[in-house]
DNA sequence: CGGGGCTCCTGTGCGC
DNA sequence: TGCGCACAGGAGCCCC
């Protein structure tokens, strides 16, 4: 499930692969996944086009486009659970294909086909990014408006965490990290934490997605990078699908417990 | 605001 | 061995 980190990375990989080239074909082998428009507008209006610049907020790529009439879209991608994007050689197998100017293509590949692509003139429009929480690596983003925010929520602090109103970017795998090398129990009340838990929550957020972004993320499943490559950091993770399994700093068990309907990876010793 | 439950979908892994 | 079924989960939505 691609988080913020395995965006990021494909964001990476693809401004160096496939901005400024022309797209010279779309080949939409399941029209689901397009949202909007129709597919059939969607190809008349990419036909020709050219991506100018990749952006990514929270879980969602950005892709600005030059199109043949000269009009600016931008053309949204959510990878979901399965989304997959890679750039290379032809992929007769792949949900929708682009093929550049310069005879590669980028190949949308989505198992389960949760992920949703969209062409839009104004992306900031879209109501899913105009209620997206502050973006956790933003200078502009601090401990102190962490604190401010997370004070004002009396949920589960898990859940609360894959809240993307919240704060984006951040799913399942790093939110139980973060909350791992922070020392407090997914099922601990946001509002109850101590300023000391808030700031350290906050700074392990950010660590760790930095750090995950250095390993070009986690292949827990099915993410690969840009090129079709697994991330590193799945060798890093301290509690995310782990159950059964001791505690790499206190040899306890790991427990699973569904929160929210998400599982959920915690150390009953190490959590407060 | 919190949270439970349902929906979308298909590969995996289990029990029998 | 092979079938059938529960399960996994990001995010929207409905409802209490």
């Amino acid at each position: 499930m691609p988080e913020l980190p395995e965006v990021e990375t494909i964001r990476r990989d693809l401004e160096k692969f496939i901005v400024n080239k022309k797209i010279i074909d779309i080949l939409i082998r399941n029209q689901k996944v397009i949202k909007e428009p129709s597919p059939q507008k969607l190809k008349s209006l990419l036909l020709n086009s050219v991506c100018t610049k990749i952006q990514r907020r929270g879980k969602l790529l950005i892709f600005q486009i030059k199109a043949e009439n000269n009009q600016e879209y931008f053309l949204t991608i959510h990878l979901k659970m399965t989304g997959q994007l890679i750039f290379g050689e032809y992929d007769s197998q792949s949900r929708l294909s682009f093929k550049l100017s310069d005879g590669n293509f980028l190949n949308y590949n989505d198992q389960r086909l949760f992920g949703e692509l969209r062409l839009v003139k104004d992306w900031r429009a879209l109501k899913f990014l105009a209620q997206m929480g502050p973006e956790p690596l933003d200078q502009d983003f601090t401990a102190a408006e962490f604190k401010k925010r997370i004070k004002k929520r009396h949920a589960k602090t898990k859940p609360l965490l894959l809240d993307q109103s919240f704060i984006a970017g951040l799913g399942n795998i790093y939110a139980a990290e973060a909350l791992f090398l922070s020392g407090i129990n997914p099922t601990r009340r946001a509002d109850t934490l101590s300023n000391g838990k808030i700031r350290l929550l906050f700074k392990n957020i950010r660590r760790l997605l930095r750090k995950a972004i250095e390993s070009r993320g986690t292949s827990f499943d099915t993410y690969r990078d840009g090129r079709g490559e697994k991330g590193k950091y799945t060798r890093s993770l301290f509690v995310y699908g782990r159950q059964g399994q001791s505690c790499l700093v206190c040899k306890t068990p790991i427990k699973r417990v569904v929160l929210g309907g998400r599982g959920t990876y915690y150390c009953v010793r190490c959590q407060k």
